[in-house]
DNA sequence: AATAAATTTGACTCAAGAGTCAAATTTATG
DNA sequence: CATAAATTTGACTCTTGAGTCAAATTTATT
């Protein structure tokens, strides 16, 4: 291994590593607290820094924020990618269930709904970027009902009854709690499916 | 009418009307900006006031934030109360959804998230009366699989699914949009139905 | 070990918004 | 109209937490 080659880049690596870190440590203190409750010295000390430190990965609070949204985004474009194309409608929009609410449960990312904390700049490519997965949701909904797996109605208004479903796991999801993460994951996808089952 | 006797009931009735109006106008801005981006001055430039004016009426904003709480509980438990008592319990579940959506989506009342900016005390205090509603629900369910119309699995999960959507449409849902909140209300009650009837 | 780069910190500044208050204004009553 | 009570206001204070920065400390490199 290079050395000359290797450490340049791995320095960036760790940095990021460590963005990530914070990223995903504010996350939780969003989820948890809300944004504003939860402050950035709070966060800090989570990850044993100091509240300066913090500001060595991070231009502000508001890209903190900003950068929860997209990871969350991300990992759900990174499911809604993986879907395998073969089956009936229905049954894709099942598969995509639980993985989304398996990994809402499972990866520590946490989805943000305080999009109002952000700046116009932001603000708008986080909806944007919403919008984009809440159409693609759609789009698939239609599909089932063109092949006949979901059954007629506002495929807006079915995607955002289950979406709401998703939204308030975070709220109310505790990671120690009894239930576990893919046992929701199963039922939701269940009660999701027959909410809208042909 | 005996003005003495009158008048002083009304001076009260005023002031309360006033105070609730108050209360309805936050509640309006802490669900469209959220409780911290709503400042107390913009409120009361919301009602023809100014802020001082505001704190004849409140004591301080968490107080405003609690009561806006305590103003959809009180809304939801009349309209819990007011269910028959006849017909299968997945029947009277879904005319309870119904009246709720229609109530969140008609009546101004904002049905709120943010638990975590008030004080212990209050908190605790909205999340039992949170707590309640959802177990006189859950309740509703186990009936409904005793009686056969709902079928099994863990009743709370069941009740968390769709009291997501309950929550989520708080979010999305503008009164000056295309869609009408009975539209809203037919719908999501059928989709509830359907993800959880036998 | 000496040097340089990366990382962390204590001690600050600053802005925003909650909350106050004495005085002004409005409304109701005799 | 005069008086008192109710309501509203402008002009404050105070707190909290975001964000900064020069200096200290740690880590890597020769």
């Amino acid at each position: 291994m290079d050395a000359a080659l290797k450490e340049p880049f791995n320095r960036e690596k760790q940095f990021a590593t460590k963005r990530q870190a914070v990223i995903l440590a504010a996350g939780q203190a969003f989820r948890r607290r809300g944004y504003h409750n939860a402050s950035m010295t709070e966060i800090a000390k989570t990850l044993g820094l100091t509240k300066a430190a913090l500001y060595y990965y991070v231009r502000n609070k508001e890209e903190v924020l900003f950068e929860c949204h997209l990871m969350a985004y991300d990992a759900m474009d990174e499911i809604l990618a993986s879907k395998p194309k073969g089956i009936v409608a229905l049954d894709r929009l099942e598969a995509l269930f639980i993985d989304l609410v398996e990994m809402l449960t499972a990866s520590g990312v946490s989805l943000l709904t305080d999009v109002n904390s952000l700046g116009a700049e932001n603000k708008t490519v986080v909806l944007t970027r919403r919008g984009k997965i809440e159409r693609k949701i759609i789009r698939l909904v239609k599909e089932g009902q063109k092949d006949g797996s979901i059954r007629s109605g506002d495929a807006r208004l079915h995607v955002f009854f289950f979406m709401g479903a998703l939204n308030w796991l975070n709220a109310w999801y505790d990671a120690s709690g009894r239930l576990k993460g893919e046992d929701i994951a199963v039922h939701f996808a269940l009660q999701m499916r027959a909410g809208i089952a042909s």
